[in-house]
DNA sequence: ATCGAGATTTTGGGATCCCAAAAAACCCGC
DNA sequence: GCGGGTTTTTTGGGATCCCAAAATCTCGAT
């Protein structure tokens, strides 16, 4: 169990994720106390935790009023962290690169692919399935040999869909036959990239190791898009909802 | 006049950057309270700032430990800095980007260039061009469009020498003529990338404005290499030194 | 009714107190 | 002398209190 103030952070984050507040509610220390039946020494530490995150924002003179968090701004973060994810591939391939991260990704790779073979996909397959690309993702942030990769990633991380190595996945489009098999095929295009990117880095080919994490973080953007075209009022409760998350125990350690 | 926990961190953090603590060195709640006469509370909120930060990081038990930082850090740091930037550079470009920015990053590549071409290198001057310089580049991560590349930027913001725009210069360099005039060539040979950056942006050439201030932020990465091989065993206290920093108000904001 | 000065309430920063857990010191039996 | 268990001290989390600044309200003068 954490401590009060960073479960209490969680939880505020959660409301403000879920959009529980209004937008730009002004938010008091007081208020919180009584929500959560907590005092305010760790409220103060949870405020000023969100409040370095982003998550909030101090207002003028009293107060802070919570940062509304759009699709866009999603759209936003992920396209950072791709691009952070794609000089962590680049700096990987230059790198005397450690056997033993190669050798991670690509038994990640291999699980995916095995789980893709199965050709179904239940609640247990898609756990694993994200359990192993998260593998994958976390394996480059700390194998490339900078560790200011990994930190600024992990800066955004709270956003939804931004931990490392989250899926995004309609549960609800699964419904026929026909669905499945888009999805699996997806999965499996997906897994080639990976491959592709553990072939360029172990060939030292930084050029092409940078522009295919580039385009496989992509996928997300344009999946995002696609259930915007979808659903011209997507919210950031949708995109929760098609996300894969892991338990925050998952989220990428030093 | 910030509150007194942002005012600690501060000192803490340049602290730890001077190297006043041992390597590791454990730092607990009651002895900062005591040497910076102040109760617990802000302590507590300055320590956990400085965690987010990375400065500090938890130690096994209770307490924590300062994290050593090192000029590696500083060059990778630098790296993820330019890395986001040439995505702002990116991102700009290929933007509707707005006239007004690009009048502003106009008006600083002028200032630069006016200010290289009196030939000289005085406190005014450096000064004058930092601030020009911290100008160009904040523009560019504030015209980009995507709000989470300056976050991600100002994450990694308080160490040395990451501060938007600044700038590496070896005063004790520049006794001759000679060393004053190469500077000067540097600076213009900088502020001619700029130029390219800003034309790139204006015709909307998203590759080239990335792939020019990709180059652009390799420079200090160049110098820091420059003063390493000069001084093998170059410390953050020297890099420190060679920053020019303007007032913390200069930091980018919102 | 409106505006502004003063009074009142709200709110956040800081200090202090308490407590449980962890670390260190101590002690005893071997 | 040494290991293991117990006691003592240290330390950090949380609660509560106090205070000054800010915001809000009140009321009187115009």
């Amino acid at each position: 169990m954490e401590s009060i103030d960073v479960e209490l952070a969680n939880t505020i984050r959660q409301d403000i994720i879920d959009g529980t507040f209004d937008h730009g509610a002004r938010i008091t220390e007081a208020s919180l106390c009584d929500s959560h039946k907590v005092s305010r020494t760790p409220v103060r530490l949870a405020l000023r935790r969100l409040e370095q995150e982003g998550m909030i924002r101090k207002s003028e003179g009293r107060g802070y009023v919570v940062g509304e968090i759009t699709v866009d701004d999603i759209r936003q973060a992920v396209l950072v962290r791709g691009h952070l994810e794609s000089l962590a591939a680049r700096l990987m391939a230059q790198s005397k690169r450690r056997q033993s991260d190669l050798d991670q990704m690509a038994r990640a790779i291999d699980r995916i692919e095995a789980l893709t073979d199965i050709g179904r996909l239940d609640d247990e397959i898609i756990r694993g399935m994200h359990a192993a690309n998260v593998e994958f993702h976390s394996t480059v942030l700390e194998g490339c040999g900078n560790d200011y990769v990994k930190f600024t990633c992990n800066q955004i991380s709270h956003l939804p869909m931004l931990a490392a190595g989250s899926m995004v996945f309609d549960r609800s489009a699964l419904n026929g036959k026909k669905d499945i098999e888009k999805s699996i095929l997806r999965l499996k295009i997906g897994n080639s990239q990976h491959r592709i990117i553990y072939e360029a880095i172990e060939q030292g080919d930084a050029v092409r190791a940078e522009g295919m994490m580039r385009e496989h973080s992509n996928t997300m953007i344009e999946y995002i898009e696609v259930f915007e075209r979808r659903n011209k009022k997507l919210t950031v409760r949708d995109l929760v909802s098609y996300s894969v998350q892991g338990d925050p125990e998952n989220k990428v350690e030093s």
